[in-house]
RNA sequence: GUGGGUGUAGCUCAGUUGGUAAGAGUGCCGGGUUGUGGCCCCGGAGGUCGAGGGUUCGAAUCCCUUCACUCACCCCA
């Protein structure tokens, strides 16, 4: 029989990787509690309409890269490929605009589309969402991104880059998109022909483009921070002034556009050379529009995702400590193995880390294994001890050893968790 | 969806113009110490050479097909 692999794209993450997750897990939290940023978890599946209205219908992700498939009741149904959409969905049909006038909320969990997977990029990834939901003031705008950065140093990333643009709102964005589209139709011939189809489609995503003619063409192109409305524009100097205000550096990249249709004003992304073409660690923006297109109250809103294996594939390597035993038991004859087998349960119950082997192996065997486990200590005891009550307790990092009492079980478990407290 | 690269031991890889080369390192198991890890030495297990077909007296090696992985494009986290 051959044996069954995993999914394309779909990715174990064994256990010499979880710990470089709970790392980031663990600080991710930390970071939000101390910004207010509540968690809300929320359903893997959805209907499939939610994400065609909230992402787009013109959009890569929903015309071809979305997991979905036709529920027995004859409903469309959809793997999520991100969470805004139903972030937004839940804070809309449990009313939580209702209770507080500004929400802040995290979600932690697995997104799914369907690419073609290259470095940095899996059909099942996982994101790290916030998303700030109720007002638009710019100060909004500059806390998130400053909480963000703040997230990205802490769980121990440096040499990033942040970038931030404004893509204006409904207001000027189609006023703006007319003149660009007029000044590139004449160019139109030096354009790819995937950017001849966005013309009619999405002119804004040809900024994106990293075709040598493209490039060229955008570089002399009408940018749309010339163009915002006087609202836009004060809304988004503010969002710089503020971010000054709290000392986060960025640059701004007139050229930025975001492939999800909801965003509007501020913009943002930040970068790395770290990690093949794939380099975006994160990205996000306003999207204001977004609660009334899904059958809600005008609600403005701001948000990110972290892209948590491009991240994870940044830590540093220190960063992610391994958890080693506190101590093995050595145990030699069968006696000697029922009393190891029940004291490394009573240990474990004390909230020691305890190591046995079961098997009848050498002691020789049995010291290479606690050497290769890490642990502190190893007790050894044979026929010997266990005539004689006692034991050889060996500390393996400097060799040592010597005899001790075995008394009763809970005296060796206050025993070894001084030992253990106590610096090498 | 489109292109390039790679598939040999658990892992990282070597295999000379097709001709006793199925190999190394590492890891695993055991021994050198009748009850003591690390360093060293010795031994052992482990592979239908991704799969299928073809050429040939003979294929890991050449040809075709297919699958998987990987990188890049598209797009995004």
């Amino acid at each position: 029989m051959a044996s069954i692999s995993s999914v394309r794209g779909f990715k174990d993450i064994l256990p010499g990787e979880t710990p470089r997750w709970h790392h980031v897990e663990e600080r991710a939290r930390k970071v939000f509690s101390s910004f207010g940023v509540n968690e809300i978890r929320i359903p893997i599946l959805e209907k499939t309409e939610l994400f065609k209205r909230g992402i787009g219908e013109a959009t890569d992700i929903v015309e071809k890269e979305m997991y979905t498939f036709l529920d027995r009741g004859g409903e469309y149904l959809t793997l999520r490929p991100e969470a805004t959409a139903s972030v937004i969905r839940a804070y809309l049909e449990h009313h939580l605009y209702a209770e507080e006038p500004l929400s802040k909320l995290y979600t932690i969990g697995p997104m799914f589309r369907r690419e073609r997977p290259q470095k940095g990029r899996f059909r099942q990834f996982h994101q790290i969402n916030v998303e700030f939901l109720g007002q638009d003031d710019p100060r909004i705008d500059s806390e998130l991104i400053f909480m963000l950065i703040h997230l990205l140093h802490t769980v121990g990333l440096t040499d990033l880059s942040l970038e931030i643009n404004s893509l204006g709102c409904p207001e000027c964005r189609p006023a703006f998109r007319k003149v660009l589209t007029s000044f590139l139709e004449d160019k139109a011939n030096t354009l790819c022909e995937d950017c001849r189809r966005r013309l009619s489609a999405n002119p804004l995503r040809i900024f994106d483009c990293k075709q040598k003619g493209c490039q060229e063409a955008i570089t002399e192109a009408p940018c749309i921070l010339d163009h915002i409305c006087d609202e836009c524009g004060r809304h988004f100097k503010e969002v710089q002034k503020n971010l000054n205000l709290l000392n986060t550096s960025f640059t701004i990249n007139r050229k930025m556009v975001r492939g999800l249709d909801y965003y509007t004003r501020t913009a943002f992304e930040v970068t790395t050379n770290a990690l093949g073409a794939q380099n975006a660690v994160t990205g996000g923006g306003r999207y204001d529009g977004l609660t009334k297109l899904l059958g809600g109250p005008d609600i403005p809103g701001i948000g990110f995702a972290i892209g948590v294996e491009r991240l994870i594939s940044l830590i540093p390597e220190e960063e992610a400590a391994t958890l080693h035993p506190d101590v093995f038991l050595a145990a030699l004859g069968s006696e000697a193995r029922d009393f190891c087998y029940r004291l490394s349960n009573t240990l474990r119950l004390a909230g020691l880390k305890t190591e046995m082997d079961f098997s009848d192996k050498s002691l020789k065997s049995q010291m290479k294994r606690a050497h290769k486990l890490g642990c502190r200590f190893t007790l050894i005891i044979g026929e010997k001890e266990m005539k004689e009550k006692k034991a050889q307790l060996r500390n393996m990092e400097g060799g040592e050893q010597r005899e001790i009492s075995l008394a009763s079980f809970s005296d060796l478990a206050a025993c070894f968790k001084r030992l253990i407290q106590s610096p090498s």
